[in-house]
RNA sequence: GGAUGGGUUCCCGAGUGGCUAAAGGGAGCAGACUGUAAAUCUGCCGGCUCCGCCUUCGCUGGUUCGAAUCCAGCCCCAUCCA
C-alpha cells in the first residue's frame, strides 16, 4: 500500500473546499491542517508534547538545515528524525528548494543541482534532487518534496518557463532516486511562477509523473493577495481530486481560509512561530502586537474564550513584561498560542465543511478579521 | 577646613571655540515578518506654526563675530587629607 493515502470524507459543492484525512506510516491526520514549522528538528521554543496537546498531527522540517546541521547520517543513526526529536506523528521535510529561493546571493542553480554557500559556517555544500532524497530518505519523514526551484516575484516569462521546466526534470529524478516507496511519500511541487500557462505545464507535466501528493509552491512569495488567490484558484482544481494538495509557505488566517476554499488540505508557514518571538500574537481579529503599550496594563488574556495553555493563565500585561523583560518564557507562550489558534481554527474550518457551512463560516470570519490590524479591541 | 577629580539631552557616556540638537550604548516608542541565514531586522527618539525657528550641556556673569567647549564666582557630587 502507498505510504501516503489521501480520503475525502466532504467537500464544499458550493467552493470546492474539502474536509479529508491523510494516512501516513506515522498515524493519520485531518485535513485541512495547519503545519507547524521545525525547521532544524523542533518547532522552535515548544515541546512535542505540547503540540501534541494543541493538537498537531504533522509537522515540517527541513532538509537543507539538517544536513548542514546535525548532518543527515547522525540523524539515520539516532534511529530517524521522529526517534531523534521524539516525535512519533507525522513529518513532512522540505526539500531544500525553499532555501535556493531564500538564500539567494549564497547559491548558484545549474542543471545538475544547487551549489550553495553555507549561511552557517560559509563552506561550499551541493544539493541535486538526488541529494536531497538522499537526505529525506535518511531522515525517514512520511513525506519528502521533490527538489525544486522556487521561482521569485517579480520573474519574466521566460525564467519562470525555464525554471519551472527544470523543476520538473528535477523531479522526475527525486522520484527515481527515492526507493523509500514503503514508508515514504513524495510529493511534486507546482512552480510556474505568476503566469497561468506555466502553471497549466506544470499541473500536467508533474502530474504525469504520478506523485502520491501534490504542492503548490512559489506563491507568497511578495506577490499581491489577490494575484496570489488568482494564481491559486487557477492552479488547484486542475490537481488529481484523489491525491493532498499543499500550499507551501501560507499561514495567515485569511489566506488560509481562501485556500481551503480553492481546494487546499495541508498549510505550513513561519509566520505564527516567527511572529510569536516578536511579540506578536494572532487572534479571530487579525495580528494583536502584545509587546506594544497598549498592553501594559490590560490584564485580559489574548483572546476570552481561547483555551490554550497560554490564554488559560496569563494576561496580555504579563507577555507583554515579558517581551520588554526578554524573558524566553514570552517567546512560548506567544508561540502556543499562535499554533494553537491556527490548529483551532483549521479544525473549526474543517468542522464547517463537515456540516455544510464553509461559506457562512468564511463570510463571518472575513468580515471580523482585519489582516493588518492594530489598535482593534 | 584643605586637595584632587567631576557635573552633557530619560539613564550611562563621547565631545574641549564654529562642520554640535550635540558620537555611541541603554531605556522608551513604533513598524516589518507567510515551504525560518530571524528570541531577527528597520525607523523614531528636545520642542515647534518643522525645508525655518526656539530651548538645551550644574548656576550666574564675562571674553569672543561665535561657547557644551575659554575666564571668574558660586552651588552640588566623589575620593583623599585634617
Amino acid at each position: 500500500m502507498a505510504a501516503i493515502r489521501y480520503e475525502l470524507e466532504k467537500q464544499c459543492s458550493i467552493t470546492g473546499a474539502r474536509a479529508g484525512k491523510i494516512h501516513t506510516p506515522h498515524g493519520t491526520f485531518e485535513t485541512p491542517i495547519f503545519m507547524p514549522v521545525g525547521t532544524q528538528a523542533t518547532v522552535k521554543t515548544v515541546a512535542p508534547e505540547e503540540l501534541k496537546t494543541m493538537g498537531a498531527g504533522i509537522i515540517l522540517s527541513n532538509t537543507y538545515h539538517l544536513f548542514l546541521r546535525p548532518g543527515h547520517n547522525l540523524i539515520k543513526e539516532a534511529g530517524g528524525l521522529h526517534s531523534f526529536m521524539n516525535w512519533d506523528r507525522a513529518i513532512l521535510t522540505d526539500s531544500g528548494g525553499f532555501q535556493v529561493f531564500s538564500l539567494g546571493p549564497l547559491r548558484k542553480i545549474s542543471e545538475e543541482g544547487v551549489a550553495f554557500r553555507s549561511h552557517i559556517d560559509g563552506s561550499k555544500q551541493f544539493l541535486s534532487p538526488e541529494i536531497a532524497m538522499e537526505i529525506q530518505m535518511a531522515l525517514g519523514s512520511d513525506i519528502a518534496m521533490a527538489f525544486d526551484e522556487c521561482v521569485p516575484y517579480p520573474a519574466d516569462h521566460q525564467y519562470a518557463k525555464q525554471s519551472t521546466e527544470r523543476t520538473t526534470r528535477w523531479a522526475e529524478r527525486c522520484k527515481i532516486a527515492n526507493t523509500r516507496t514503503a514508508d515514504q511519500g513524495v510529493f511534486g511541487i507546482i512552480q510556474g511562477g505568476m503566469y497561468k500557462d506555466l502553471r497549466d505545464m506544470s499541473v500536467r507535466d508533474l502530474v504525469s509523473l504520478d506523485f502520491p501528493g501534490y504542492a503548490v509552491g512559489g506563491l507568497s512569495v511578495g506577490e499581491p493577495k489577490p494575484l496570489m488567490y488568482e494564481i491559486l484558484e487557477h492552479t488547484v482544481h486542475q490537481l488529481p481530486a484523489s491525491k493532498p494538495r499543499y500550499l507551501m509557505g501560507v499561514g495567515t488566517p485569511d489566506c488560509l481560509v481562501e485556500g481551503v476554499m480553492h481546494g487546499v488540505d495541508m498549510f505550513d508557514c513561519v509566520f505564527p512561530t516567527r511572529v510569536a518571538r516578536n511579540g506578536t500574537v494572532m487572534t479571530r481579529q487579525g495580528r494583536l502586537v502584545v509587546r506594544n503599550a497598549a498592553y501594559e496594563r490590560d490584564f485580559r488574556p489574548i483572546e476570552e474564550n481561547c483555551d490554550c495553555y497560554t490564554c488559560r493563565n496569563y494576561t496580555r500585561a504579563y507577555l507583554r513584561h515579558l517581551f520588554k523583560a526578554d524573558e524566553i518564557f514570552g517567546l512560548r507562550l506567544a508561540t502556543i498560542h499562535n499554533l494553537h489558534f491556527l490548529i483551532s481554527f483549521m479544525r473549526d474550518m474543517r468542522q464547517s465543511i463537515m456540516e455544510n457551512r464553509f461559506v457562512t463560516f468564511r463570510e463571518e470570519f472575513l468580515a471580523g478579521y482585519s489582516p493588518k490590524d492594530k489598535g482593534f479591541m
